[in-house]
DNA sequence: ATACATACC
DNA sequence: TACTGGTATGTAT
């Protein structure tokens, strides 16, 4: 009630990182939440949880009052809305997949691995990869609390005082060369078995292995599949539509589902099983000891929940009918469905709905509480036919927006403040030049010495923005705007962040397509004049000045900004992002590039963008994995 | 369209 | 002392 009477299982509701994910069931949470809440307990940061905690509270007191009014009118109203979710219900079931051969793949706790690789004397005590913020922490360390997503310096308490002071968490600095190494030569094995694989991250890859399995069950060897695959991967990377058609259709008769038809379930199944125990040990191989654990099933969503079920180094197997589905799905905590978090599970677990059973069986309720949206998702998961909503689809593989924020200490002068805001415009705008986006729309964000946080954003008509000096100004006077209308104290600024979203359409980017590493590692090293990083958007030429009217949509690109490919002027694109680089030719440049893509979250990115250009033009058989909308 | 919240790794 | 960064999407207004 009071403000200061934050109890502990006040706490664990929300502000407390709970034990919630993965692999640290049975430990005593008392202690660890306990020590958590003295540590950190007057903290900014818990004085916000504890104010976001307080407007979920209200909204979960909304939706009481909504539920309450609902059944005074009514008595009957769950039934009748059950009946209308009867019809969805049932398309639902209909369209789901006969056969398990979604997989997930999840590298166990990745960065800590590699590090342990070349320092396996740190297996045995607690460790984790990062110092002010934990990336990545060992099964050790797991068992004080110790987590990811959390301050080093609480890491620190939790192992020295429930060991008594006799441990002492070992912090490794992050290395995302070596992670971005390790992931590379991860997916490489991954995609002998699915080249068309998906990289949600450097340490989780998407891939359907129905062709790899069909092949497998009619007795080709692991190279003459690989063959087969590259064939039809190739096939519908294709830029010639009709060819892609024709061909798509001979490849679907070789490679699609319906091959799977041939063979009994159980048979499918244990292949399925015996191909992944392999595909594991063959990554175990290649990354010189590096496990990951699996999941398979027939859809995305309840494979990763399965990748998480064995971990580490362990797989399981979700089997296609209903029964295996649901004995699966329905006893899990709502907490384990991706797309629900903390957020949406204290909300149900408020109207007393806390396994996936539970979503089930009150669908009506859950229909009528949540917004469509939410609410056909909720419903799609209560009987496991969805993936979790964030693995995007028919999305047309174009980014919806970039951005760049920065923490820094807080309380620094406001012509500071200025400077770091045109720091971070400028990066961004490096970013945009590097992937040659154009964008309408520009926000800007700040965070507050409270963790309160601000944004503001601002589209210009026609027009599209892309140099420093424009999201400079622009950033600027949105942070000025947002000084002046804040009421009350200080505005004492600890991030800033600035997005540019809303691009300009693809059709009209200057397009080398030369994408490949092999290109990458080919092309000629003569180096012409340009220099760094931060003049990349003044030695680019851009599609179109900014700001300037933007040319009507269909018109092509001005001649001289396009740069022929002439002998001495090859495109250099990046092994990372697979982008073009200005001046990439001079390997200065060319470093710090591949440096600013090493930033994890841009590889994330760029590796997304990777899988889902490889995919661009639809395989049939994946249609029905995200299916759905 | 804009602001803010939730989620993921 | 001390609690990330980047992206997408959903909801409210």
């Amino acid at each position: 009630m009071t403000e200061r009477s934050a109890t502990s299982s006040e706490a664990s509701a929300l502000v407390i990182a709970a034990g919630d994910k993965a692999g640290m069931e049975g430990i005593d949470r008392t202690k660890i939440d306990e020590i958590i809440l003295r540590e950190s307990g007057d903290s900014a940061y818990m004085k916000q949880q504890r104010k976001r905690d307080q407007s979920v509270n209200e909204k979960i007191d909304q939706m009481r009052v909504k539920l309450e009014e609902k059944d005074r009118a009514s008595s009957n109203w769950r039934r009748s809305i059950e009946s209308e979710l009867e019809p969805e219900l049932r398309r639902l079931m209909a369209s789901r997949k006969r056969r398990s051969t979604c997989v997930v793949v999840d590298m166990d706790m990745f960065y800590f691995a590699c590090e342990a690789l070349t320092r396996p004397e740190l297996k045995d005590k607690p460790a984790c990869v990062g110092g002010g913020m934990i990336l990545t922490s060992n099964y050790c360390a797991r068992k004080f609390g110790v987590r990811s997503a959390m301050a080093g310096w609480i890491g620190d308490k939790l192992v020295s005082e429930l060991s008594a002071g006799k441990e002492r968490l070992i912090h490794v600095p992050s290395n995302f060369h070596l992670y971005t190494e390790k992931s590379l030569q991860v997916r490489h094995v991954l995609a002998q078995y699915d080249p068309g694989l998906k990289a949600y991250s450097l340490d989780e890859a998407y891939l359907d292995l129905g062709p790899y399995v069909a092949l497998s069950l009619k007795g080709f060897t692991h190279e003459q599949i690989q063959n087969e695959l590259k064939k039809a991967n190739e096939v519908s990377d294709d830029d010639a539509d009709h060819l892609v058609v024709e061909l798509e259709d001979e490849a679907h008769g070789l490679l699609g589902d319906e091959s799977l038809d041939a063979f009994p379930q159980s048979v499918a199944i244990e292949a399925t099983a015996s191909i992944v125990r392999k595909m594991r040990e063959q990554v175990c191989e290649a990354t010189g000891g590096l496990t990951c654990s699996a999941g398979v099933a027939n859809n995305f969503m309840l494979a990763k929940i399965a990748s998480d079920r064995n971990k580490p180094d362990g797989q399981c197997v979700v089997g296609p009918f209903h029964e295996d589905v649901l004995n699966f799905l329905h006893p899990l905590p709502t907490r384990k469905v991706p797309g629900i978090g903390r957020v949406t599970e204290k909300t149900l677990h408020a109207f007393g709905i806390a396994t996936v059973e539970d979503l089930y069986t009150n669908r009506a309720l859950v229909n009528f509480l949540f917004k469509p949206a939410t609410g056909g998702f909720l419903l799609r998961a209560s009987v496991g036919c969805t993936c979790s909503h964030e693995s995007n689809e028919g999305n047309s593989g174009g980014r919806k927006g970039i951005s760049r924020e920065r923490t820094f200490q807080s309380g620094r002068p406001w012509t500071e403040v200025n400077t770091r805001l045109e720091d971070i415009a400028r990066k961004l705008s490096d970013d945009m030049s590097i992937k040659n986006l154009w964008a309408q729309t520009t926000t800007v964000k700040v965070k507050l010495d409270t963790f309160d946080v601000l944004s503001r954003s601002k589209t210009v008509k026609g027009m599209y923005l892309q140099k420093p000096e424009d999201l400079a100004k622009l950033a600027s006077e949105m942070l000025h705007d947002l000084k002046k209308e804040h009421k009350g104290t200080s505005f004492s600024v600890r991030l800033l962040g600035v997005r540019c979203s809303n691009f300009q359409g693809e059709e009209q980017r200057l397009d080398s397509t030369q994408t490949s590493i092999q290109k990458f590692l080919t092309t000629n090293n003569e180096s012409n004049e340009k220099s760094l990083s931060n003049n990349v958007s003044s030695a680019n030429t851009p599609p179109c000045p900014a700001p300037r009217r933007v040319p009507p949509k269909k018109e092509t690109p001005r001649m001289d900004s396009i740069q022929p490919p002439s002998p001495h002027m090859i495109q250099v694109c990046c092994p990372m992002c697979q982008q073009p680089i200005e001046g990439g030719n001079d390997n200065v440049v060319l470093n710090r590039h591949i440096d600013s893509c090493l930033n994890s979250s841009t590889v994330r990115a760029a590796v997304k963008e990777e899988s889902v250009a490889a995919r661009q033009s639809k395989k049939p058989r994946l249609t029905d994995f995200f299916g759905k909308k």
